[in-house]
DNA sequence: TAGTTTTATGGAACGCGTATCAATTAATCA
DNA sequence: TGATTAATTGATACGCGTTCCATAAAACTA
């Protein structure tokens, strides 16, 4: 911890700063140009630096789309929260944000691509910090929803966590196999509820 | 249905026959040097073609990438087979098929980019005639399976697409969503099973 | 055979993610 | 001030998917 001659390194505060600044210009190309117009090298000229600058901050292009999960995450959430507005039996309601899941993504496929189908899979062993605080948000609103069925359980990590990737994988069917005659989102988010409220044998 | 001049269109079997062609060299490259391997130019090198020439044949890299579907769907399917040998009590056996369903795809998450996670999302709505047999055949498995707990239910094809489309969310999620602490693929495929088992309230 | 019409092909180009590397700028210490 | 160290930059390069366009090739008609 001594200091040595030399200029230091970056101040943590600049660090924020700058990280901040680049999520803002990314999630203007996204919102205003779609997700094909967060390049590297749109994005530099926005932020006003040189497409290698974003490289000694982050260590790639998936680290950046990152920064836009909270956005669409708070939307999607928004969106659930919106359906359960007048519902007040606990499967009713689960149903409820169940379908309103999977319709958000099937409605935004660009926004389940963003969050779902950025990483490179395959390469995942080296991708190594990912902050996951946005997805655990996200699906606490659920784990409410499946602990109200029976508040007694205490499984609800377990049957919650299923029932979300379940939602998820039905999104991804729906969006990327579209021409396999898949039952209809309401039939199989049903289904997949069924095995949230059945008792354990 | 009158004789224009002019050079006639592609004959049919000549058509066939390149798409083989291509076909089998991009099988190939695919498990010689991996998914990143097949790229369009090594891909239209290795056939002995201009790159241009592969857009004349097929719509785009991703039509392309949907022919190694068989192969990787019979692989699977194979392995799905292996597990359910010396099983014989239905539930059982819908178990041990899904983990190694899920297993699968988690050992080998290029194989479930490339039949999951090729589809241009956000585009679908170009991209009309796509195969759906190879995938149609590796659900039927399943859909013996579903239908073998219970010959006198109805329900056997939203149950089997539900949990099938759950299974590959689970894969998807622990795959690409890895610092999330999911819960073991064993216990979230078995509440998934717990869905299909469970009797209509 | 000459001309016409349609298909098939390949070269060039665009923008992309990413890596390398030398040169420059900035901030600190001696 | 000068030396030292880190951050930033620009140029260059590779391979990628894809599109455009001019040209070659093939099969017909006259």
């Amino acid at each position: 911890m001594t200091k040595t001659a030399g200029r230091p390194p970056r101040n943590e505060t600049d660090i924020l700063e700058f990280r901040k600044k680049v999520s803002q210009h990314a999630m203007a190309l996204y919102r205003d140009k779609g997700f094909e117009a967060v390049s590297m090298r749109r994005l530099s000229k926005a932020v006003g630096c040189a497409p290698t600058t974003l490289y000694a901050h982050f260590q790639g292009k998936t680290e950046i789309l990152m920064l836009l999960w909270a956005d669409v995450l708070d939307e999607m959430t928004q969106h659930v929260q919106e359906s359960l507005k007048r519902k007040t039996e606990p499967t009713e309601r689960l149903k409820a944000a169940a379908l309103a899941f999977v319709g958000y993504w099937i409605d935004h496929p660009d926004h389940f691509r963003l969050v779902f189908m950025s990483n490179d899979v395959g390469r995942s062993d080296v991708d190594s910090f990912i902050e996951t605080g946005d997805v655990q948000g996200s699906f606490q609103m659920f784990a409410d929803l499946v602990r109200n069925l029976n508040p007694k359980r205490s499984d609800v990590k377990v049957r919650t966590d299923a029932v979300v990737a379940g939602m998820i994988g039905v999104a991804l069917c729906s969006i990327t196999i579209c021409n396999y005659p898949w039952p209809t989102v309401s039939k199989m988010t049903g289904q997949l509820i069924a095995g949230i409220t059945a008792t354990p044998q």
